[in-house]
DNA sequence: CAGTGGTCTAGACCACAGC
DNA sequence: CTGTGGTCTAGACCACTGC
């Protein structure tokens, strides 16, 4: 079993590239070059080149030729949810309050609303083996017309309780991550004391306009979260 | 300016699957349909299923056909960088201590080494205005004939002092996150009480063959630094 | 002007799914 | 067997770069 030609090209240039053969700022081989080189037609050699390109190895200038990137190394991945982030995943949750809520001056503006519009808030706790490991508050716009019943909020993903009637392609996530020493009411529904941090996390939805849909918040305790990312 | 047909070809299939036409799990027309539908040749319909390929909208299964992937919700990229993460970009960094230590049976185990090899310790505080907002240690491997000097650890990036004679692709980074009260220690040099947790990152360098070369930990105060992330 | 990358074609052969 | 995606070719035309 034999790699198709361009995976070998690709190989052949993250070599180069690894070794240091190939230094950032370099220019590759033109492809009319590597095409002759490898003994394979123009398309072939393009759709290595594409590939590399994709992966953040060179970029290429037309008119002029590909060239090696300078690697980015504050790119990071990391893999988030409120339920399986934790060091051993949460194994239960538990609707701890529903409300439909006027929102204060902060939510509002978060959600880009006007302040008599009505929001849901639902209130959850998280735990590992019995152990209260995470608050979580969802604030979710309020539509006349589409209930939200307990069974979704309980089993629901965030952005399928928020997104119902859309596609889910049409949403994005942003996430604010921080640091907070727990406040009163958190150091008595997570059962810590000031040694424990939380770490908070912030999570907005957005439908394709940009426009907030929804807004959760998570107080993790500091002694059961490991958040992990890897770059490239 | 016309775009190009594979472009266009990549718009018509994310709208149908923004719009909800195409659900996930859903069958993608077969490359020879679109190809006849468009009237292009196949090989610039695959060049757009490819890219959509890449951009997690669809999959393709070798002889059965391609089809609309559900969205993953729990990837996050975040931009991390010491030096730039914090709510105002630190503005100084200052060399708090360099030293050569034996490593303790911890930092032993993360770096991978026995506790005979010897590891260069580099302690920073970084101020934004005068107030020092993170605390900053890294540890890398020490190796003779391959001296560190001061200025080295002030002005390179951390990736830059630890690959000194490698190439800089030769290089992965890991992070983990998570919050902490703060030590005496980091109150002191932070000037902060207990009211004010930190958030800690910790970053692993590690070469080619996945052994660590160096790591780095901060303690960011919590009221200076949000990290962020975005989804897709 | 010649050389470069970006787009596109109209074929071809293969391995694989499913009937 | 037909239909599918995966690979590959040998051309073509274009817009752009730098001389």
């Amino acid at each position: 079993m034999t790699k198709p030609v361009y995976l070998q090209l690709v190989e052949s240039i993250k070599n180069k590239v690894h070794s240091g053969d190939l230094k950032p700022g370099d220019a590759i081989d033109s492809e009319h070059t590597l095409s002759k080189e490898f003994g394979v037609s123009r398309m072939t050699v393009r759709k290595g080149l594409i590939m590399l390109a994709n992966q953040g190895y060179i970029y290429s200038v037309p008119g002029k030729g590909s060239y090696v990137r300078k690697p980015d190394y504050t790119r990071f991945v990391i893999s988030y949810d409120e339920m399986s982030c934790v060091i051993n995943e949460a194994d239960k949750s538990e609707l701890h309050d529903v409300k439909i809520i006027v929102p204060d001056e902060k939510l509002a503006g978060s959600l880009q609303i006007s302040r008599n519009k009505k929001v849901i808030l639902a209130k959850r706790i998280y735990y590992n083996n019995g152990v209260p490991i995470a608050y979580d508050l969802k604030y979710m716009l309020y539509h006349e017309g589409l209930p939200v019943v307990e069974s979704e909020i309980m089993n629901a993903t965030f952005p399928d309780m928020v997104a119902k009637g859309t596609s889910p392609f049409a949403i994005k996530k942003e996430l604010v991550i921080c640091a907070q020493a727990p406040a009163e009411e958190i150091k008595l529904l997570l059962g810590i004391n000031e040694d424990t941090a939380v770490l908070v996390v912030q999570q907005k939805l957005l439908n394709t306009e940009n426009k907030p849909i929804g807004l959760g918040i998570t107080y993790f305790r500091s002694d059961y979260i490991r958040l992990r990312g890897i770059n490239r």
